[in-house]
DNA sequence: AATAAGATATGATAAAGGTCATATTAAAAT
DNA sequence: ATTTTAATATGACCTTTATCATATCTTATT
């Protein structure tokens, strides 16, 4: 048998975390096959052995894009729910998020996905339940919080780097993630 | 001298209004020049006398859609700013409008128009400014109204409908435009 | 080293779509 | 009615791109 076991697995989580990034950055149609393969050093030809359809790819890759996320990092011993849950806003509402370092999905894809099939629908649909859930979680342990509010919450800021990804003023950028870093910080009991 | 005057001009506005209905449903590269021309019940051979490109289209639209925005509209004289603002809100934060009457590009464009070219970003960019600077107009002339917090309101909102946007629940959509609703009329003194 | 199974590369195909050159048509002015 | 000018239609071109069939290469196993 050729090829170690793990190898073709290896390359589908590379044309996968390729995918993310390009996809991310550029949007569906803004990304060739060829393109995609040829990040991964590969060329168009090996992608069908991987996956069915660009189409199926765009699917799992969202779907996949959740085991990456910061929210499926093991939050340290030594932090509480309450300062982990600032640094994921602060994280999340940082001009690196906007610049495409570690991007969501909820808010680099959100206008991108509505067009796609409901497998991609699904997925996004998905991560964006597995945002407010983690949320609320957290910000149970330590404070009352009314999941509604988490709603309003998870809407403004994927809103925040959606819109910011459109400006090319900076300055313009960061009063913006501020003013939504210390809306959310009220919201979730001062953080 | 062949057709009136206007002539031109209509088409020139049938073919903007149509695209912003296509663009705004499908995506720039969901809608093809052919499919726009023939809503118009024109051919595609009549766009480029309209128009230099499809790309130059996109820009045009974005300019337009703001003279024919809601907040274009005259408020009339028997409603306060503060009643206004709430109606605003209302049909913004509603299934209607996420369902597509009278789409607001800010949020069912917010993705797709990062990786187009200046002309179109800077278009958005203006829309963006005017839909803040109407709210703390109208929110202003009732209540003392940080700018910070209508950065915060605005990305949730435009953020709140492009999530909507991606949902097949319904019992859903409705939630997370209730929510939003509420914080929204919480932030600017109860309405 | 040889083999075989499977991964990757190559070349081809067909469809789609933006754009333009040219033809046609509509209607205002004479 | 004829003319003229600009708007619209038609046909073509060329590029891009997803996909697939087939060829080639890799490497674990013998």
């Amino acid at each position: 048998m050729p090829y170690s076991k793990q190898h073709k697995q290896q390359t589908r989580e590379k044309i996968l975390h390729s995918a993310f990034n390009l996809f991310t950055a550029k949007g569906f149609d803004g990304v060739t096959v060829n393109q995609l393969m040829q990040s991964c050093k590969l060329t168009r030809g090996a992608f069908y052995a991987h996956f069915t359809s660009k189409a199926d790819l765009y699917s799992e890759v969202i779907k996949h894009s959740a085991s990456s996320s910061k929210l499926a990092e093991l939050k340290p011993d030594d932090v509480t729910d309450k300062q982990w849950l600032g640094e994921l806003l602060d994280g999340y509402l940082s001009i690196e998020h906007v610049n495409g370092t570690t991007p969501c999905p909820l808010a680099f894809l959100a206008t991108d996905i509505v067009t796609r099939d409901i497998g991609a629908r699904l997925a996004y649909a998905n991560a964006y339940q597995g945002m407010n859930q983690a949320v609320i979680n957290f910000a149970n342990s330590y404070t009352e919080c009314d999941p509604r509010q988490v709603l309003a919450l998870t809407a403004m800021i994927i809103g925040a780097v959606a819109i910011a990804r459109t400006m090319d003023d900076q300055q313009a950028i960061i009063s913006l993630l501020n003013a939504c870093r210390s809306e959310a910080g009220l919201k979730l009991g001062g953080i």
